[in-house]
DNA sequence: CAAGAATCAGCAACCAACCAGACAGGAGTT
DNA sequence: AACTCCTGTCTGGTTGGTTGCTGATTCTTG
């Protein structure tokens, strides 16, 4: 497999969310309803069954959401970047739904809401905005589309280095060698990211270590050549 | 595992986009450079490198969007069904951009498509097109996540059952007993789709079938009880 | 409509990957 | 200093991938 695959998604996305995220802030920022929100890590944005009456859009951190089993177990279903549209699902009926998925901030967060009734007011009064958040959207079905090609590879190694390759183009920020994932990530959030094991990881990380591919220091890991790295799979 | 948590994406889903489908086909079909396209099955609709200059709006039959590697290895990314929004890399940037999905039509297909120019003016003309977009889009993003908490299933088996009450909820016709999946899939497009292999999909059908949970007839699936299948989770 | 081609389903044997469970030592927190 | 959460490692045991082959369907084409 080649970097192409993962490279090509990025580029486009990176820059077009970026754009209908700045300006889309002002705009929601200017609704009736609108609010700012500042969450700390760990904490709980929606949970399931709460009513879903607002989109959010988040400025700055990173937001897990998830499902969880009677059983305890939790698998992630999305894991949101900067710029990113959320709680989608208020938009699309005029009735009340309710959300089914648990949304918690996974880095401290900042990020801005509004009812989903200002929103498509604002929609209807300005077209530009509905344009945005159709860009903004579309960034989220590539997003999932990717996130859907790492998790059909059949061994745990391509898939967790798929993974990270996606964690690279949506957190990574240069670093003096390579490219660091900003985010402190624990074995056990990565296994429920791509649906595999704590065990599996550690090993699968340990073997990616001792090949020099990668660096982990205080949870956050450092790819010294994604371009290397990618080139790994299977 | 309960039943809830495909059911209850779908059924908010299901309706939403059935009322934005129907409302923007005769609004597409308005704008200058739109056409309405019959694609016979197997056929090829963008291939990976085409520049993305159109929006599809599926009206009847299925898609299959896919990736294909150097290996010959193909994996499925989305499988759309009536009333699908795709192509949305067009509408990202107004530069050019190109797919990097394959589409091919998995059914008949008979879809609308309009350059993403006349899509975005149309949209400027009247905001009642970008709000009907963006709720066939958020439909598309909640289709996509279910599909993920579908591959983070551990066992195939799981798998395999959870990707069979999403076909249902997507393409599920009913029939005298139970509901029919109306697409021909072989062993192979179910494997593609989940990340398996042909022998693995072949074993479990067989497993689910002397079980009494379906039937398989001309390619066609009859799942007897899709809440008793629900409850066959791991 | 019939014959050949191509695709598909079913089966078996082998084996590697990875899951489960358990435990000890480390890092970070209060 | 006590605690919690996280990482690292080990030992079976099982799932599911791989390969190879056969017979059945379906599609194509004369």
């Amino acid at each position: 497999m080649s970097f192409p695959r993962t490279a090509s998604p990025s580029r486009t996305s990176g820059t077009a969310d970026a754009i209908a995220g700045g300006t889309l802030t002002t705009i929601i920022r200017g609704l009736s309803g609108s609010s700012l929100d500042l969450v700390e890590r760990g904490k709980t944005i929606f949970l399931p069954g709460d009513p879903a009456e607002r989109v959010y859009l988040l400025r700055c951190g990173a937001v897990r959401l998830s499902r969880v089993y009677e059983s305890g177990e939790e698998i992630t279903v999305a894991l949101l970047r900067e710029n990113s549209l959320f709680g989608v699902l208020s938009l699309l009926t005029g009735q009340h739904s309710d959300r089914f998925y648990h949304a918690v901030a996974f880095t401290r967060v900042e990020m801005i809401s509004a009812p989903a009734a200002s929103v498509r007011h604002a929609i209807a009064a300005d077209a530009r905005v509905g344009l945005m958040m159709l860009q903004g959207l579309s960034c989220r079905v590539l997003q999932t589309e990717t996130m859907i090609e790492t998790l059909t590879h059949r061994d745990m190694s391509s898939r967790l280095v798929s993974f990270l390759l996606v964690l690279c183009r949506d957190f990574g920020v240069p670093a003096e060698q390579g490219i660091t994932i900003d985010l402190r990530l624990s074995h056990q959030a990565i296994a429920e990211a791509i649906g595999s094991t704590r065990v599996t990881i550690t090993r699968l990380l340990g073997d990616l270590r001792s090949e020099g591919m990668l660096r982990i220091d205080r949870k956050k890991i450092t790819i010294f050549d994604p371009v290397a790295l990618s080139r790994r799979f299977s």
